[in-house]
DNA sequence: CCTGAATTGTGAAATAGCACACATTTCAGT
DNA sequence: ACTGAAATGTGTGCTATTTCACAATTCAGG
């Protein structure tokens, strides 16, 4: 069955046959780049090999939106498959050393009409873009400023943690700008429920670390 | 709206070619019939191609998340395409004589590996669906219970109206409950803002009504 | 090693919307 | 034409969060 297995995207690109159709093999960004920008023509999507990549969209009122987080094998820009000229989003690289491996449209038409396997991968990793957005949507609709803070928190510690037990050093590359536009609050309350998460001894932090004490423990956190 | 446009998945479906890969052409559903329930093993597709279907979600705590409603032309069920084998989500029909076009995914990886285009129109479908539920995140950031609900009746408006001036009749599909849970807010608030406006002279409605007495205005409302 | 900009910290006052607890109306099915 | 369930209406606290207005800290770049 050629479909299952979770090959990544990376196993097809790379055969010499479809080598071809990557333009300039990568590109690299360093931190704050921005990779294209809102109100611009660019018909090619980005498929990220390294590196974080924040895709931003900002509303008629000014607010920015953080669309999404995006990494490693992770796809944006795919507006331009079904015929969006220009980008209504700007999309930001958030890391140094973030490579990007675009493709053109038209390399992407060609690569979907004769693999199979391709097309059912691009479907995939959208789908589950679609699956992030509704787990947020989720805890906006239900969960409380702080229920949302800690399982934001949770998703730091399942993307890097190596299985470790006991104290955890979360490196991250946030804001508490950026973590109160993800979860949906105002940067103040961010700053007064770290403080708070700090004085009940949960955690400690700094600007771009967060330490948990005991994983076990704070796994264990629910609401109220 | 560019999206909507071009999407013409029959086309693809019909010639006989393909014609063959449907099971059973169409299957046919009442109001409030549950398409499949959640925690059943389902591997098919479906594809809408008349009426509207509502996919929900239930949270731990037994909250229910409507993460989409859908009408024609739209599809659900994908995660059966990326190997989940079974359903973490209701479908439920929500208007009588709903028909859908059951697609298993054997049947989804021939046709995908067959017909590039047809991938790409999947491709696009799950985009579409992932574009709406953005928007939806973003009012739910920044916008307050009022504006979130006129902002929903005015999709109302969009998705039927025959462009017309001035008085409108929206016939449609939900209790305050379904669009309290929609818009982020209880259903008490969607009955109390729902009274402001009809007081304000801004609306009328019932059950399954809503007449709006000029669209222009009704257009213009903005928040505060 | 300064300096200005970005980020984080803090407190008071105001409030939107929630939770709860019922009342009333509508409607579908027998 | 009844009847029970579903949907809608209404009032009263209450509290988590926002808003606003600054202060203090951190940091990157010349």
């Amino acid at each position: 069955m050629w479909y299952l297995d979770n090959i990544n995207l990376y196993d097809i690109l790379c055969p010499p046959k479809i080598k071809g159709f990557v333009d300039k093999h990568f590109i690299q960004h360093n931190k704050n780049d921005i990779i294209y920008y809102s109100g611009t023509p660019d018909k090619k999507v980005y498929l990220i090999s390294k590196g974080k990549v924040k895709v931003v969209h900002y509303s008629e009122e000014g607010n920015e939106i953080i669309t999404a987080i995006l990494t490693k094998g992770e796809l944006f820009g795919e507006e331009a498959l079904w015929g969006e000229q220009t980008r209504d989003e700007e999309a930001i690289a958030m890391t140094d050393d973030t490579q990007l491996c675009p493709l053109s449209v038209d390399k992407m038409y060609e690569l979907m009409r004769d693999n199979g396997r391709f097309s059912l991968e691009i479907s995939k990793i959208i789908g589950f873009r679609l699956k992030k957005m509704e787990r947020r949507l989720e805890r906006l609709l239900f969960k409380d400023a702080r229920t949302r803070l800690i399982e934001f928190i949770r998703d730091l510690i399942e993307e890097q943690d190596e299985s470790t037990e006991g104290k955890i050093e979360i490196k991250h590359f946030y804001t508490q700008s950026d973590i109160a536009n993800l979860i949906g609050t105002t940067r103040e309350t961010v700053t007064k429920l770290l403080i708070q998460f700090k004085q009940d001894g949960i955690l400690e932090y700094t600007r771009k670390l967060i330490v948990i004490f005991k994983k076990e423990d704070f796994l264990k956190l629910s609401s109220a």
